[in-house]
DNA sequence: CAGAATCCGATTTGATACTG
DNA sequence: CAGTATCAAATCGGATTCTG
């Protein structure tokens, strides 16, 4: 074992030009994929994926359970998560307006993923702070 | 089923007063597992998590490996990471200077999670990139 | 080598209106 | 209700300089 150095595709041997639909590398900074993990990873991005897992939900709703999103991010998040495909947006032409939004089936992928993640956090929480009580800011006056 | 609103404990009934380690709930704008998301989830912590998944790695290394991070920011999320308890520093007091960094059995939980999800979007970017073209900037001119 | 500290412009974010 | 537009405040983040 010498080659395998990058995380996701180690070993992988895709230097065959060019072969499949091309997959993503977020060790090369100039890959679209990293902009896909931001918006997926987005402060906002993550509660809201998690949320619609649950179900659909209006914007107002959405508001709501991501409690302290502020309209502008929440629609900025949500506009980022329906370009990537994540999100399925549905406009009722009626009075007054209605929007609902759930994820698509790729959506759906991910945010089990980040479901995932986020449970553990919560699950865990504890052991982190505690973890951060152990912790010393600066190296102890001595040791 | 009217009750599970809450997506990360929901139907669980945490509401037994602060019965065990006490959980986080991400929901709730002022609970610290906000913090501890937002560290994992950061722009560069993802990336650090993942690469340390690999095993032990200097700060230099690091800043090889994760391409794009600047020293300002590779240091800063590794601060918060350790003090979080996901990344062990070992300074060893030689010249030059040397420094380790690695995941602490706590870090390899979370990473293991968040490597689930970047190697899924590395896998799943033509999805997405395709999403991207398939989606109208705009409402188009006309339906 | 491994950072800490500083300067400072570029983004991001968040109230607060305003609109269809 | 579901956003968009705007403006000021807060952060981010990188280049540079300086130690141990």
């Amino acid at each position: 074992m010498a080659e395998r150095k990058r995380p996701g595709h180690l070993a992988r041997a895709v230097t065959k030009q060019a072969e499949r639909k091309e997959r993503g590398d977020l060790y090369a900074p100039l890959c679209p994929s990293r902009g896909v993990l931001e918006h997926v990873t987005s402060r906002w991005g993550v509660l809201v994926l998690v949320v619609l897992l649950q179900g659909t939900r209006r914007f107002s709703e959405l508001r709501r359970e991501v409690a302290g999103v502020s309209e502008k991010m929440l629609a900025q998040t949500l506009q980022a998560l329906e370009q990537d495909g994540f999100v399925l947006r549905e406009v009722y032409p009626v009075i007054p307006p209605r929007v609902d939004y759930s994820l698509t089936p790729l959506g759906r992928e991910v945010a089990g993923h980040v479901e995932v993640l986020t449970d553990w956090i919560e699950e865990n929480l504890s052991r982190v702070l505690e973890a951060r009580k152990r912790h010393v800011p600066k190296r102890g006056t001595e040791e």
